[in-house]
Parts: C-alpha cells; structure tokens; sequence
DNA sequence: CATTCGCATTTTGTATGCAATATGTATTTT
DNA sequence: AAAATACATATTGCATACAAAATGCGAATG
C-alpha cells in the first residue's frame, strides 16, 4: 500500500490530489514545481502524467502543461449514460468471480469507510468509496471493461467530493443509504448471487443521480423580486 | 493523417504493427534498437511506450522492458462478454450523435475498406476495418465508454488477423458479409436510426464470433489414429 | 487608445551521460 | 555432475544540460 520510490508517491499523490478535487478540473501541472516537491527529476515525473493521462486523471497537450482532466455539463450526462451500463456489468461479473481474499479485502473497506462516515473528513469518504469499487473492478477482472470502468471511477469520485463534504441532513442520510448498499453489495457478491449484484448496480447509481441532480438543480431560492425605485411599496 | 514529427511516426508505427501481428503479443521492445529505428532518444521513445501502455497496446514491468500485451483464452472469453455491450452501446450513440462530417469520414474508410477487399494485403484490411470501428468510436463521443472500446478495438483487430489473411472459401464470405453489415450500419447511422445501429453491433460480433470459433474450434482433422507397432492392419 | 510586432522570459521537449538493476556466463563448491 | 555464487555484460531508470516552442511584456505604429 506504501510506495516506496518516489515515483510512485508522486502518482499517488497526484492521483489523490485530482480525486478529492484538491486539484480542480483544469487545474495545470506545472513540471518544475512538482519535480521539486516531490524530489525527483522533470524526466520521471514526465513519465507519471503520460501515465495518468492514460488513465484520465490529466490531459496532455503538445508545448503545454498537463492539465487536470475537465468535467462538464456534456461529461455528466455521459457519466450517467455509460455508467449503470458498465457498473452492471462489472458487479455482475464481480459475483461470478470474486476470490475469497478480494471479498476480504472488500469487506475491510467497507469498514474503514463506515468509520470515516462518522467522524472522517470528506477527502476520506471519498477515497473509501472509491476504493471500494476499485476492487469491485478487480473481483469483474475484465480487462475490456476496466478501462472505461476505472475512467468512471475517477469522475464519480470528483461529483461525490461535493456531497461528501459537511452534509447537510438530506446529504447525510444518502451517504448512510449508500453504505447499507455497499453492505448489500457485499452480501450478494458473498453469496455469488450476479442478478441481485446487477439490481445493486442500478439501485446505487440511481441515489447518487438523485443526489446529483438536487445538487445541480437545487430547489430554488424563495425570494421576491426587488422593487424598482419608483414603485410603490404594497 | 501523416505525422511530422519523429514521436508521433514512432507511436503510429508502433500502433500498427501491434494492430496487424506484426509484432507479436509478447513480443519484447527493445528501447536501443527502436530509438535508432526512429531516429529520437530514449526518452521520449520511453514516453511513446507509456502513451501505449496507457492506451493497452503494450505493458510495462518495472525495470524490464516494454511488452506487446498479451493475448489468451481468458482475454478471448472476457472479449466475447464485454464487446457485444460495448459496441451496441457506441452505435446506438453514433446514431445519435454522428455529425456529417464524420458519416462523410465513415463513407469514405468503407470504400477504402472494399477496395483493400479486393486485392489488397490483409494488414490493409485489419487497418481500415479498425478505423471503419474507430470512427463510430468518435461519432459516439461518450468519453467514458471510449477507453474500453478502443481497448477491444485493438484486440479485435488482432484476432481479425488471422481470417483476414489469404482467405479460404469461407473465409472469403465472411469478410463480404463484414463488408455488407458495415454498409447497413452507415445506413443505420444515416438515419439515425438507434435501435437498428444497436441490433446491427450485435449481428456484427456473432459473424465475428462465429468465424472465430470456427478457426479456435476447427472442424476436426478426418485422421484416422495410428496402428500401433505390432498391431495387425486391417 | 487600441493593435501589432519584436524581444525577453518561461516552459516544454530532447539528447546524453551516469547510476541502478537485471541477465547471462563462467567458475567454484559440494 | 548439479547447484550455487560471483562477476561481466546488457538494459533500464534518472538527472542534467541544452534546444525549441510558447507566453508575456513593452515599445512602436496606426
């Protein structure tokens, strides 16, 4: 779990930082400061944002900096295009082929992320959450369906960082309800049950859509207009 | 189309060799000898194998070198469950979404595709039939479903490989019914017509299914077994 | 006063040399 | 003779120096 290299701490780092929105979408990587901070020199670190543009995290582009990946108004609804799609899959295809000790793993997890609910700060939530699914991802062992999977991950991770923070009552009750599903997850992964593992699927990305969506269209603001100067006072 | 500088030469022939077999999964990169090939230095060759890696063309092992990504039962099974989703998924989107120029793009890689059918190496129909898929990939222009397809592209072009050589009788037929299934499919995405793109994505994978298990599950050598030393013949 | 052009500065890209790691081979040891 | 080990060789990884490109700024011009 511990990096040793430093190279590895920079991915690590890095990929932590764009995932708690730390570094924010659009965000650019400036080479010579980061070489410095992390200890080691532009050339691997140049090696590491080729490897994260790989996966998402950031986009290359020619004579420019790296830059954090960009979400927008496009990119949200072809998350939640792709994303009952292959998570159904991969939950199905998890409980078909789970190995014991990645259900371990799993299920310590899940632990840690019920701990962080009450009490852990949102940057953990979140990166709980993630990892979670993560290995849901490896139980799938799908190598077609991990890329766009993984690529989903990273998304998914940024939206949540916005509800993961100091809930309000609603936000909170979500995340206790997205818990009690991971805990279902489990089970039916456990018990090799792919149909349930599928409907769990769905169900899941339906809450956080739910949540999504309130969160981008909120209720509304109930305030009256302002008066123009002249008008008469009712 | 052509590339100037000395890298991006460097990714696309490497891209293409792997797409047409011609260096084979397993196959070693040798960073030395290649960086003289394409006349630039290690270092950014070394960026143009992450690049690769990242987009599943090779893999990298630490302190070892680069490798052309493997290829095995398991990953045949694993394509034949991921790319029936996947691909009906991308179609339905082009339909959808396909803008004039890239039908007019998809047009033109069709001729291109046929006349290569008629005379042409098979490499040149692994190629064009790859971007004939690439560009339904574009229409499509969901970000999220885009890493898995493309990962499944690059193995479909690889296993079409082996039928697209010198072809037998029935070989032959089934990369005229490929041919015309890609017509349909234009067709389809003209009219933007989601629901036929999505049905024509599944019969496309059951010919290629079929023409694959007919060549992984040959029909059997008529061979009748030895006469073992001793034994009397009949 | 806005715009454009040229120059200085900053940032990105590439080459090379050296360090670290892995690999192959010959020698020694049992 | 087989196995283990030490050494030589080859290959990968990293840092630095230099080249090329982009950016920002100021001056000149309309």
């Amino acid at each position: 779990m511990a990096p040793r290299n430093p190279k590895d701490t920079a991915y690590d780092r890095l990929k932590t930082a764009i995932l708690t929105l730390e570094m924010r979408p659009g965000a650019d990587l400036d080479e010579a400061r980061l070489s410095a901070e992390f200890g080691l020199s532009r050339t691997p670190l140049r090696e590491v944002f080729r490897r994260l543009a790989g996966e998402g995290y950031v986009d290359l582009r020619q004579n420019r900096g790296a830059r954090v990946s960009e979400m927008s108004h496009t990119t949200l609804r072809d998350f939640f295009l792709a994303a009952p799609m292959i998570y159904g899959a991969i939950l199905r295809l998890a409980a078909e082929n789970a190995k014991p000790e990645q259900i371990d793993a799993l299920k310590a997890t899940q632990a840690q992320f019920r701990t962080a609910l009450s009490g852990g700060p949102a940057r953990d939530r979140a990166i709980l959450n993630n990892r979670f699914h993560e290995i849901t991802g490896e139980m799938a062992g799908n190598i077609y369906l991990l890329p766009s999977f993984r690529r989903l991950l990273i998304d998914h991770a940024r939206i949540s960082m916005t509800f993961y923070r100091p809930a309000d009552a609603d936000g909170a009750q979500g995340i206790a309800e997205a818990a009690d599903q991971h805990d279902r997850i489990i089970a039916a992964i456990t018990a090799r049950d792919a149909e349930a593992a599928g409907a769990l699927a769905t169900e899941h990305w339906n809450l956080s859509r739910n949540r999504i969506e309130s969160f981008v269209m909120p209720g509304g603001l109930e305030m009256p207009l302002g008066t123009l100067p002249g008008a008469r006072s009712a």
